[in-house]
DNA sequence: CTTGGAATGTCAACAAGACTGACATAAACT
DNA sequence: AGTTTATGTCAGTCTTGTTGACATTCCAAG
């Protein structure tokens, strides 16, 4: 389980950052960063009622549009129930319009109204501004070694989910 | 807000990577590497009706032993009543020993016990072996550049907390 | 054509874990 | 002595996750 933790092995080229002691430092990065990851665009949700599910679902919905509540729930990784219910408060409140299927009438398409784009570009304002920030001070290279450390951390659907939005399906 | 959305200008380097395009796949990676990051300690906790906020205060009490309530909150960012609920439990169930500070009697210093530790082990082991396949994967300046965005992208005081846990209180 | 299963989505009820506000106690500081 | 600090507790609310039950629609096997 934790092979690293003892002295490591110099091969071809160190191993030094494979240690224990590295690897808890990046979980705690995690921690921390994710927190500042949300933490702009949760002040703007908390003045109007809403969550961090709402932004979620505001998200992936301008991402794709017209995209089924399952192809978001496989996205979002919740039970359907859970979804339903953050997608209820924003179709009562106009933020959302749900088109039921043409060709298969089971299916709801979603799509943001002018009020849900507004909101959406506010929140990613937002949390775009942080990211700037941070690429800006990290530079070009660092943001390249982020990208892929996150996407080797996914779950493989995941990453599938996100190499999809990312280029587009195949 | 979106100076970046038009045509970048070149200078010395490309600021390419400063595009909207750029920052929203880093938004969605952390989004999506962050499920990965929680996944497996999730699944232990799920199994001994413990949740991440458990988890969260036993990683932190094993990082500072002997650390005050009041210095977990400021680590964790969340209310004493909230952190309360999954202390009192946690003691409940013999994982966690609050002792009465000797030079300020009004602190409570946290611990863990032998059970407590046997269970941290188990769920940063869990955390940890993802984290390694993924710098692995992703090699040793990626990490570099992971570290240095994600320290980037951390409120100033959650910086803080992160250096001071890093490399010692100074 | 009909019927039964699968897919999709909705409603209801509940639990975890965050929050605020109010209050109690003990100890330390001034 | 009076104020501030550190901690704990009770009560109530909110978001967001869960499961269970159910309605609608589609499709395919009989």
């Amino acid at each position: 389980m934790s092979e690293a933790r003892s002295a490591p092995v110099y091969g071809g080229e160190s191993l030094l950052f494979l240690t224990d002691e590295q690897l808890r430092q990046g979980i705690e990065a995690m921690f921390f960063a994710y927190r500042g990851f949300t933490a702009d665009p949760d002040r703007i949700l908390a003045e109007m009622a809403y969550g961090r599910a709402h932004h979620r679902a505001i998200h992936f919905i301008n991402r794709a549009p017209g995209t089924t509540v399952n192809n978001l729930l496989s996205i979002l990784g919740v039970t359907k129930q859970s979804l339903n219910r953050v997608l209820r408060t924003l179709i009562a409140d106009g933020l959302v319009e749900s088109r039921v299927g043409t060709v298969d009438k089971r299916e709801r398409h979603l799509f943001l109204t002018d009020a849900g784009r507004a909101l959406e570009t506010k929140l990613s304002d937002a949390q775009r501004a942080r990211m700037r920030a941070a690429y800006k001070d990290a530079g070009p290279e660092a943001v390249a070694g982020f990208k892929q450390v996150l996407e080797a951390m996914m779950d493989t659907s995941m990453r599938r989910a996100y190499r999809n939005l990312k280029d587009g399906p195949t």
